[in-house]
DNA sequence: TGTACATCAGTGAACGCGCGTTCACTGATGTAC
DNA sequence: TGTACATCAGTGAACGCGCGTTCACTGATGTAC
């Protein structure tokens, strides 16, 4: 049968939302091509007319579903403490599904092709300045508190997730949540000065 | 041939090192029992001579690489600090076969067996104590902070491999570690009463 | 002391299965003449 | 206006391959009599 104008794309769209839950859940080798298509109702053979390879597709995924949320944020005009609320939140815990693909895939993505990689980076990036903007200070001190803030949530919601100790779990969740906002709260730290000498 | 008394405790040892570098590397799903097997210089079916499967394998190499850490660490009577300076380092950022295996599995581990969450969960529980009882305050506030440090360093360490920009990856790292020191410098926070507000 | 048997770490072929990918084909519609 | 052909999203079978797991077997040594 010939197709509506515009079909193609919107299968498109269904491929890569039916994959990003597939992913989420199972892991990107946890899930099949075969699997993917026949959830989107789809058969074997049409996936390399919409993608040209997994890997393709895992970085598209991902650039897509890091927009979605990137776009949620702008068009919310949410504030950074929001969001890492939401984020550091029971209800994010448990809904790995629709959550943050960088904590359900993080440790996968280091051994990924360099272009999901650099969808990684990318998004990273922005989300760094996003946060970095809503803060202050100098410039140093902004990108560090933004990336310490990125890192302890993601860290952090990673760890609430895999570990089988439910109240562990909540202490986790709860205690990263105090000190990201710790961290947010604008204040400079106690002694800095106690810090310059460990450097790295 | 009949073997050396001990000869089998050697090659169980012998194939729980080899499986920990090719998870570390390559992922769990990333390595076949062959693989494995191979490069321990035996073939596929001794396996289970030592293993009830391959879960059991990942549940007793994860438990096995931690408790080596956890020794090297009390061995040293290494201070938190010096240990967080080590795992936030380029060495380590670059070495992930001989790395942390939480650092290099987590999200992964997120998806498998519940005896090898366990003991994850039972490590980190330790790994937290460890860290709390170099620092001061409430039991509570020493917990959080414990956790925080750990959060943060995963995550941060896990971003700085993931990322394809240098110059990122160093920012991510050395930032993490100027918070994580902030967090151990035993000050206690400039606004304890700023977080009270947003608790989950 | 010599012989028969038990032990057991490891061998290597085979099992069914799902993987990513390829490709000849279908069939409804759009387009050219 | 009617016909022949082009288009193209999707079909479905097949490809070689590696997966986790099973199992009958090997063969050097230890043990019992």
């Amino acid at each position: 049968m010939r197709y509506d104008k515009g079909h193609k794309d919107e299968t498109h769209r269904h491929l890569l939302d039916v994959a990003a839950k597939q992913f989420l859940k199972n892991g990107i080798d946890g899930v099949g091509i075969a699997t993917i298509m026949k959830e989107a109702g789809l058969t074997n053979g049409a996936f390399y007319a919409h993608f040209k390879s997994k890997n393709a597709l895992v970085a598209e995924v991902l650039d897509d579903a890091l927009e979605q949320r990137e776009k949620q944020f702008l068009k919310g005009s949410i504030k950074a403490t929001d969001y890492v609320r939401l984020y550091l939140s029971p209800t994010h815990r448990s809904d790995v599904e629709c959550g943050c693909p960088i904590a359900a895939l993080l440790s996968e993505l280091v051994r990924h092709s360099k272009a999901t990689r650099q969808v990684f980076t990318k998004r990273t990036e922005r989300a760094a300045e996003l946060i970095a903007s809503q803060l202050e200070g100098s410039e140093h001190e902004r990108n560090r508190i933004a990336m310490s803030v990125i890192a302890i949530s993601i860290g952090a919601l990673q760890m609430s997730r895999a570990v089988t100790n439910a109240k562990l779990s909540d202490e986790i969740l709860s205690g990263a949540y105090e000190t990201a906002m710790s961290l947010v709260s604008g204040k400079p730290r106690p002694e800095p000065s106690a810090v310059k000498n460990g450097e790295i």
